[in-house]
DNA sequence: GTCGGCCTACTCGGATAGTACGTGTCCGAGTGAAACGGG
DNA sequence: CCCGTTTCACTCGGACACGTACTATCCGAGTAGGCCGAC
């Protein structure tokens, strides 16, 4: 159960665009030159974000991808979803209502086992919703102070 | 990000075993075929338990497997680490330190997004440790009066 | 009848192919700025 | 000098190969029960 790379990308991608404010659209290039990524494979991931309404891209000459709503309403969950997919991590193909002991057709309501796992998942989805990608922006100046200019700095010396 | 399908079988396998309670060794064949799975896959599943420590097995012509530790003392997520392995979902492979915005030599202390998405894999993992097989099946047995009986009938007239 | 040895069937264990998804890549459609020419 | 047109470079968007990990499977090592024969 590994979590796809793009999320990790996506993610610092989302931080940088919300350090440089609305307006400024970022082309796909730039923003994977900033972490020597893949730029062709990185543009897959934005893509998923575009569809998902996390950011939006402009075309022509100077478009780009820039933030589509205040970084306060994007949670992290968002951003994962968009790149990772809505279905749960642990899916429930009801086994148990296979085979001699199964209760066939008189259907039992609940699978205990579904239920507790899909208990924890949502506590993993809270975690992941409550934290929002202002939030991160906050951490990252108190802890880094020098970090957002510097990532303004450079991206608008492009 | 989609867990294996074993971690639902590891699952339900191991309620079954600690509803049969400890004595009684069960054959991987008869276990997969409770639930009409692939037996020897379901096999592969089980080894991984066995390395664990969760189950014990028992070579020879009565051999089989059954839990190796009290039901009260096996949580969600020691099945589940068994068989998905002990790594965590999502991985930081620090790309703010590469490319031109690298920190270069003063290599930043925390990454801000991998502790945001640590803490909600610690929500997550902790949801798991604090359910037990036996809160399984204390739930099973307040649900579903009649499925503890079943089951250990169908096993014993094996 | 009892004991010992042997055999066989059954068990787990690790090493081996097939397949789906994540990874990496390419080229085409669309846009807007800039260059160019005419008035 | 100003305006309209054309061109073109640059952008995103979806369609196309490759690699790794999950899925599925096989056969070998080991054990213990059952059977057979000898005593």
């Amino acid at each position: 159960m590994m979590m796809s790379e793009g999320v990790e990308w996506a993610l610092h991608c989302c931080l940088n665009l919300a350090f440089l404010g609305p307006g400024t659209a970022v082309p796909g290039a730039r923003l994977a030159a900033f972490h020597e990524l893949p730029p062709v494979y990185l543009h897959k991931q934005m893509q998923a974000l575009v569809r998902a309404g996390i950011v939006s891209s402009t075309p022509g000459r100077r478009g780009g991808f820039q933030l589509a709503r205040d970084p306060a309403h994007i949670t992290l969950m968002d951003v994962v979803a968009a790149v990772e997919g809505q279905e749960p991590a642990f899916r429930c193909t009801e086994i148990r209502s296979q085979g001699p002991s199964g209760s066939g057709g008189t259907t039992q309501a609940i699978c205990t086992i579904e239920a507790a796992m899909r208990k924890a998942e949502m506590a993993w989805r809270r975690a992941l919703a409550e934290q929002t990608l202002a939030d991160l922006m906050a951490t990252v100046e108190r802890r880094y102070p020098a970090t957002p200019r510097r990532i303004s700095s450079w991206f608008a010396a492009g």
